[in-house]
DNA sequence: CTGAAAGCGCTTACAG
DNA sequence: CTGAAAGCGCTTACAG
């Protein structure tokens, strides 16, 4: 039908290829590609001409054999979908980018089976090591069967101690959230918030209780207002919080969607924001927090630098230099318009 | 400082150890492991038990290196963050993952230079096809060099027309959005969208622009409200849309963030959508999409089948059969509570 | 400074 | 049915 052949027959041009070109041995070429010093100059000239001719990309698959590395790295995600995930992705691939290293994607989709059978190709393909990213911060499993290269665990640690796991500080993260609430001046504070069975959930309440204790407070109504990561309870619990308790003054959300709706009802309230209650969100998910009106200040967990501990942590491990250890990390206020009065 | 050393100094078995523990030769362990059938029932029982015990896993390197072909593709995307390139990834490594094939995923960050670097690597992995996604429908430059796989464009076309690109009809999009409206009964329909230097805005336009020519009609104002993506925008150019033509009873938005923003005006100007004025988004992101007040109606492009396009048409190239081509995907209208009222 | 040889882990004709 | 040999593309001692 078509003419032109779509996929060129063309073959990858090999060392011997060059060598010849450049009237060498292969042994030479390799010599002077890989800059070592006992090629005379012109030689490797010529060599180096020669390659370049042929745009010789050396084969990776031939020196990962040689070396026993082949500089690849397997990143497993349960959910490439959630917010989460690409961040951490982004950091762990800037950080591999930077070297010599590609990464492999391989998304579990949540399912074991799928997990079992990624990990098998990737070990088959010799990755050098493994980052595996959670999309809760619960701890998950640790990766089935022996495993012959470093792993590391990132956002979801693994329930094994002894892995290594980078994880954010989310009792930490609520505690920050607090602090800033109390430092605008508010002593009021609700907290509504996810899933009761999401960990994040409960350690970022405990966060908030914790500061709120240090100064001799607690949470009004006692206790968080537990529900879902959405818009929709944010707003329902806004109504809820503001009868039962008309002199908050403030609300932590446990995340932004949740802010969002929450901003939604003390409009249609009438309640002023930040002038009679400030709001603060979590995730710092820059499409929602930044174009609300007003617009919200968020806890930001780095995401993106998780990702890159990561990395750095599995060459650490790879390398066999000092023996890398778990790390958790601490977030950090980004404040914008919902929680203190411009004056 | 530990006693446990974190990286095994486990060595991956090979077949060779696998042939030693069966008491064959590797070149028989090869054939029992490989399924052919010139080898004795029990001596491939004895293999495959060997192989069993000792979690052997075949060189996909050395493999690859005799076949020539490694069963790796490469997916260079210019901007992971973006949510246009997430759903696309799922697509192709779903279509991927079925078979045997694993992805290197690249994020170039809209960087030509780091484009060239990456793709250099990748060659130099002896990936089988490279998948290349774009953030904007706007034509890219071709990869540049002469690339010895075949590639395939996604979501941004090559600017060459001989490439391979799958692409969305965003035309057809904005005439989909129109046509539901009219379904609607609605007749005054307004188009508020995003730059104008985005050729994804300027083809919604004109797509909504045709269906309206179709029954007679043109947009109101004449032409559409481009501005920004965002949902300061939507607000701000509802209050213009409603200001200027008060008959309005329809907008259609480039976003679903401007929809957003558009909803949010309506509602403080006290119009009742749908019941006066019907208001329809597009990329259909469920985050926002789902959780507003009314729900919204948004155009789907369906990037994760694009995706999986991508993947087919990729294989297709390599395995050299039939000479695929380029392709554009229609959307579908997704339809929540924004456009017509519940009777 | 240069090149012949061995070998990384596998598969595939080719003998036996 | 089984195994010795060659070879995929490279690098690295080791001679010369």
């Amino acid at each position: 039908m078509n003419a032109e052949p779509d996929v060129p027959a063309y073959r990858a041009p090999t060392l011997t290829d060059v060598a010849k070109l450049a009237g060498v041995s292969v042994a030479t070429a390799s010599k002077a590609i890989n800059g070592r010093d006992e090629v005379k100059a012109a030689t490797r000239e010529r060599v180096l001409k020669a390659a370049e001719l042929l745009s010789f990309a050396p084969n990776a698959l031939a020196q990962g054999l040689l070396r026993g590395r082949t500089g690849t790295v397997g990143l497993l995600t349960s959910d490439l979908e959630g917010r989460f995930s690409i961040p951490i992705l982004m950091g762990a691939e800037d950080a591999s980018g930077a070297g010599q290293v590609s990464v492999f994607l391989c998304d579990a989709r949540g399912d074991a089976i799928r997990e079992v059978y990624h990990v098998r190709a990737l070990l088959s393909r010799r990755v050098d090591g493994l980052i595996v990213v959670g999309s809760r911060t619960d701890p998950r499993p640790p990766l089935a069967g022996t495993i012959p290269v470093p792993v590391v665990y990132v956002y979801a640690p693994s329930a094994n101690p002894d892995d290594i796991s980078i994880t954010v500080d989310n009792v930490g993260g609520g505690r920050l959230a607090v602090e800033h609430l109390l430092a605008c001046g508010r002593r009021n504070i609700a907290h509504i918030t996810g899933e009761s069975s999401y960990k994040a959930a409960r350690d970022r309440a405990d966060g908030a209780v914790a500061a709120l204790a240090d100064v001799g407070l607690s949470m009004l109504g006692g206790k968080p207002y537990y529900g879902s990561w959405h818009e929709t309870w944010g707003r329902a619990a806004a109504h809820i919080v503001v009868e039962q308790h008309p002199e908050v003054d403030a609300v932590f959300c446990g995340s932004d969607q949740i802010a969002r709706g929450v901003l939604e009802t003390l409009r249609d309230l009438g309640r002023d924001v930040p002038g009679a209650i400030s709001v603060i969100g979590f995730d710092n998910w820059e499409a929602v927090a930044a174009h609300s009106r007003p617009r919200l200040t968020s806890i930001d967990m780095n995401l993106e630098r998780l990702g890159a501990a990561a990395s750095q942590h599995l060459f650490a491990a790879i390398d066999g230099g000092v023996p890398p250890t778990s790390e958790q990390f601490p977030g950090r206020v980004v404040m914008r318009d919902s929680t203190a009065p411009n004056r």
